[in-house]
DNA sequence: AAGTTCAAAAGTGTATACACTTTGTCATGC
DNA sequence: GCATGACAAAGTGTATACACTTTTGAACTT
């Protein structure tokens, strides 16, 4: 996927201004309004991403067009995108609903972001400079600070972001997009089988990670990627059994 | 220009059904009629893919409308999502038309695409079965022959598909949707830049590929990889100037 | 009490209507 | 000849209408 959608909230905040996905002016125009549609995807994701919003919820289209003040063409078109970005199934004739995603989905998602993951660490021990490194520094101070307030909604964006803004160093907006889809599917992965990973250690890992582009040793990078991704997959609980039982409880 | 209902016409006879996936039926449900809006979503990836539609087009919704026999509607909400994968160009107010991906985007397609790849290829290495590997030849043989009787549209889809095959062969199909969408961003992009090359070398270069999958060679598997997506993007006119030249001919 | 039936309510899927924006044409003025 | 502006045509953006499907719930049966 591609865009979107996926952590607008990163896009949007960050400094450069890389195109929101969904449209482009022509020109240096300053991007104005974002669509109505575009407002309701970003609600919605934020919703999901700060758990207000669990998965198998309805969601209804007259509802939302009522809270939003639209018809339901454009609720529809925004549930749409949504279901492009996995955080949302439509099931004909029934309706949407907040996606479930399946356990198996869960490891497909950990698996790729492993592997892309590593890549990224790997090429940017050979490319970072010293101005990148700062930045990561920077975002490594604003996690840190997001932990000690307990700010929870934020240090979870904060700590999905450096993956995201891992990527987006690597001058790769395609890439860094792709990698922002598949992180609010883990967003919703970890909030579905209520992981237990604390941020405290994310963010230690994190630390690790940049020590080891810091001294531009691949090796290392890559490890404690591997390792960071395994420890938050693990913390998952994505027993079988423990499972059903939620997913029965959601009905 | 824009070229319209002829054209879309052969879109709409053709009979080949290509596509892998975009939507999921629950359950081992039998894959029924898919939904109009599919039907639409598919045959003008299909088209861009075959090279029947010219990056630039335009889109317009009544006269799409018009072939399939459906109201807007359910023709906007196809183009939507084709936005979504960057096959089309959103405007507002303005219309669709065929995506028109920039010199830039073209990089950082095939940079993704070299990052990902080669972790496949790496991957495969050390979990191919054999079986994989019959099923991986008899990819090749088809390739052969589609190239040998020139059946053009045949072997561009065959040729892509090898890709998202080599994906689909880790058994993680989330790893192989992303490589189908940047497969088709890629086709769009060689479309575009009007790619100069040889079919049968791209072949040749997957013939070696799997050879080194199968001696489970993973350094020289990364490296044909490698090798082989660098020619392809060599093989791009990616230079500004004939690019701008292309892209003022086709207003 | 639990299960069955069926009609009303709620909700989705698609078409259509209409306002508004862009595009193209032609006449006017310089 | 070229620019400007007005107007018509074409096309998009959103709301609404309506058919059809699913869900709900109350009456009825066992």
């Amino acid at each position: 996927m591609t865009r979107s959608r996926a952590d607008l909230k990163v896009i949007h905040t960050t400094t450069t201004t890389t195109t929101p996905t969904r449209r482009r002016r022509r020109a240096g125009a300053t991007e104005v309004s974002p669509s109505s549609t575009q407002r309701i995807v970003d609600s919605i994701i934020e919703a999901i991403v700060e758990r207000r919003l669990m998965p198998g919820t309805k969601l209804a289209e007259s509802r939302i067009g009522e809270l939003f003040s639209v018809s339901r063409t454009v609720v529809r078109q925004a549930l749409n995108q949504l279901s492009r970005d996995r955080l949302v199934t439509l099931e004909p004739a029934r309706g949407a609903f907040v996606a479930l995603p399946s356990i198996d989905e869960a490891r497909q998602v950990f698996e790729t972001r492993q592997l892309i993951e590593a890549g990224v660490v790997r090429e940017l021990c050979a490319r970072i400079t010293p101005a990148q490194l700062i930045e990561l520094h920077m975002h490594l101070r604003m996690e840190r600070e997001a932990v000690a307030r307990t700010d929870i909604s934020g240090r979870t964006r904060l700590l999905a972001d450096f993956h995201v803004v891992l990527a987006r160093t690597l001058g790769n907006d395609v890439l860094a997009q792709l990698l922002a889809d598949l992180l609010s599917r883990s967003s919703l992965i970890s909030l579905m089988y209520q992981s237990s990973h604390s941020a405290e250690h994310s963010q230690a890992e994190h630390v690790a990670i940049v020590d080891a582009l810091e001294r531009r040793d691949a090796r290392a990078a890559v490890k404690l990627m591997r390792q960071h991704l395994h420890s938050v997959e693990q913390n998952l609980r994505l027993d079988p059994l423990s499972t059903d039982l939620a997913l029965a409880l959601r009905r």
